[in-house]
DNA sequence: AAGGTGACCGGCC
DNA sequence: TGGCCGGCCACCT
């Protein structure tokens, strides 16, 4: 039980709030590595055994779902954020840099 | 121990 | 806005 670089991730996406939104690579750059943003896509990938890891609250920059195949359904993670308030067209959210949340450390 | 992989990013056109 | 390209680096064989 260290802090490995996953579990880093994992906090840090814990912190989103509810109802906004992050990318990836904003994540890694508050963890200290703002070059390792496939790293953060690649943690949540392993994330799907935790519960309360909200990974449907991140997108790439461009505020598109690209992780949204790593979800049970075809279109859980959309549903997921439209029930948090989130418009989502064409699997690229609404207003993204509205809804975006900066991670803080 | 070395190489492959990827839910990305930034720059450029 | 969109597409292409190169770099990136922790994790897994």
């Amino acid at each position: 039980m260290g802090e490995n670089f996953f579990e880093r991730v994992y906090i840090l996406v814990r912190q989103i709030p509810y109802g906004r939104v992050t990318s990836y690579g904003a994540i890694a750059k508050a963890l200290g590595t703002a070059r390792s943003a496939r790293m953060v896509g690649w943690a949540l990938n392993a994330s799907h055994n935790l519960e309360d890891v909200p990974a449907h609250r991140v997108v790439n920059r461009k505020g598109l779902l690209s992780g949204k195949h790593h979800f049970e359904g075809a279109n859980l993670m959309q549903q997921l954020l439209e029930s948090e308030g989130i418009e989502v067209v064409n699997n690229q959210i609404v207003d993204f840099e509205n809804h975006f949340w900066k991670p803080d450390f």
